[in-house]
DNA sequence: GTCCAGGTGGTCA
DNA sequence: TGACCACATGGA
């Protein structure tokens, strides 16, 4: 199967996922819900999914391929020219749809955190416990663990995988989901404002985290997480580099109203890997 | 040694 | 509401 205008290097480094692996230049495998896919970069920005095991899934919704990328990278240049740069340096990358439970969990790891640190930690939480499923190779692949065994792992081993000071989240977070198995469900129903406020009564997601969840695993397009890279991109590029974060937010609003998401995604990768 | 990382929870005014 | 601070942990 073909996946058009992916640089899945790029994607990979996004810091919109902890869970990809690279197994070899430019090939990857893929763990997602109950199966996984073995993908390669076959031109400049074209991929070829060259396996697929475990459990079938819809990689046409994983990797957003219902939205033509080409486009809105040209209408992002018209509405944001200031940042046809960002736009420019970061084409090949597209927003993901990931499963809830992984998203959740993996950006409770994120906060306050570097990417190589999280993908570590996301990493021994799932070698350990995540199911094990077989490509023809006979390679094995760990898909994130259920909510089940989730549940009966304690705070030292959330400590021990990394969490640091955030284990006691987790341990909150995936006691409430153990208990209130249909959220995910209900949270599809949601309206963004009230997803967001559902999400962050959650332990350990606020503002940023939720937002992160909504955009990378409930296909919020208007949603602008604002990180420590948002942040500098902002300051910067606006001119107001004593800004505080309500003033931030706010211009954020007003601002970016054309694929927020998107040109959000863009922003961070720019300003993360690009010169600046 | 200090600063930083895809920030959040708790407290206090 | 908003401002401040503590919070693990590894790398620069």
């Amino acid at each position: 199967m073909e996946v058009k205008n992916i640089d899945l290097k790029k994607v990979f480094e996004s810091g919109q996922t902890f869970r990809w692996s690279e197994i070899s230049e430019g090939r990857y495998v893929i763990p997602y819900l109950e199966g996984a896919c073995k993908i390669e970069q076959t031109s400049r920005y074209g991929a070829e999914i060259i396996e697929e095991y475990g459990k079938s899934q819809d990689w046409n919704h994983y990797f957003d391929l219902y939205r033509n990328y080409e486009k809105m990278d040209e209408e992002l240049k018209q509405e944001y020219p200031i940042f046809a740069d960002a736009v420019n340096f970061s084409k090949g990358i597209r927003i993901l749809n990931q499963a809830h439970l992984e998203t959740l969990i993996t950006f409770i790891f994120s906060a306050n955190n570097n990417i190589k640190r999280i993908m570590n930690s996301v990493n021994f939480l799932c070698t350990k416990y995540g199911e094990k499923i077989y490509d023809r190779g006979g390679r094995e692949v760990h898909l994130f663990p259920s909510i089940e065994v989730l549940s009966r792992i304690d705070e030292e081993e959330y400590r021990s995988f990394g969490a640091g000071y955030r284990a006691p989240y987790l341990v909150d977070t995936i006691d409430y989901i153990y208990k209130n198995q249909s959220v995910f469900e209900e949270f599809v129903h949601l309206g963004d404002e009230d997803l967001l406020k559902a999400l962050e009564s959650l332990k350990g997601v606020g503002p940023k985290v939720a937002r992160c969840i909504a955009l990378f695993s409930y296909s919020r397009d208007a949603m602008f997480p604002i990180d420590t890279w948002i942040k500098k991109a902002i300051r910067s590029e606006f001119n107001m580099p004593d800004a505080k974060d309500g003033e931030i937010s706010k211009k954020v609003e007003e601002y970016f109203k054309k694929y927020p998401g998107v040109i959000q995604q863009y922003i961070f990768y720019y300003y993360r890997f690009g010169v600046k």
